[in-house]
DNA sequence: TAAGGAGGTTACAAAAATGTAAGTAGTATG
DNA sequence: CATACTACTTACATTTTTGTAACCTCCTTA
């Protein structure tokens, strides 16, 4: 899938990485740019690609199909066909991607606490 | 700081994203690749860069510097140089830097379950 | 004067991630 | 046969991240 040059000193390092540290790992499959948008309408209900296309904001079909497809790979979702005409394709959750709603929210706490430090700090050395 | 060239799709799709959606705010932030091993030592105890640059497995001076300055900028940690010769300067977690604690942990977690469901899966397949 | 340690910085190169635009496959309907 | 629809794929370009290696500065001690 991925043209990646494995003797490369960066991927070394990631793969050293992932293999010693449990938060590196988790990092390598949910870190990249649309995911976490992806999950936020998936974990609602299945979604066909034409609706999170529409949903998930400037995102392309390149970067979509390319995420989904990702994702389906590190099982945190399935893809399902349906032989319709026009055919269509329906993507939902796991339970280990549905798992993932705690590391979420708490990401998204933690943001939100960092936020409220970092623009108090801007406020006060105006 | 960055180069970044601030009009670009790539850029603009990220700022905009990060105002919306606080987990990608918050992978913003710590989503580069050694910042979780920097962490790692850094929640134990204050270090010097030469410590870090030692425990830090792989990691380049330049790595290092580049992803203590992010963290410096970002807040996660504080960087005190003693006047002392040869000089001494010591990285420490601020709190917020500390608040990641539980974070990394629950990744950490989620990391464990999933490579253990997708190990599962391999070997049935065999 | 030279060498050495701590803590970097700089210019450059390689690799990876992301974006753009056009094309494809299968099936139906006019 | 042409068009339309969904769900992609492909070739290519741009941007960003990461790595390599050499250099720099401030002191101090031999």
């Amino acid at each position: 899938m991925k043209k990646t040059k494995l003797s490369s000193t960066n991927q070394v390092n990631k793969t050293y990485l992932e293999d010693v540290c449990m938060g590196a790992y988790a990092l390598g499959i949910i870190g990249s740019r649309w995911k976490f948008s992806i999950f936020f309408y998936l974990k609602d209900r299945p979604m066909r690609f034409s609706e999170l296309k529409q949903s998930v904001q400037g995102i392309t079909e390149r970067m979509l199909a390319l995420n989904l497809t990702e994702m389906e790979r590190d099982k945190l979702l399935t893809r399902t066909v349906f032989a319709e005409v026009p055919v269509r394709v329906v993507y939902e959750l796991t339970p280990i991607g549905m798992a993932l709603t705690p590391v979420w929210d708490q990401l998204g706490n933690w943001g939100m606490q960092h936020k409220d430090i970092v623009s108090e700090d801007e406020s006060k050395s105006m």
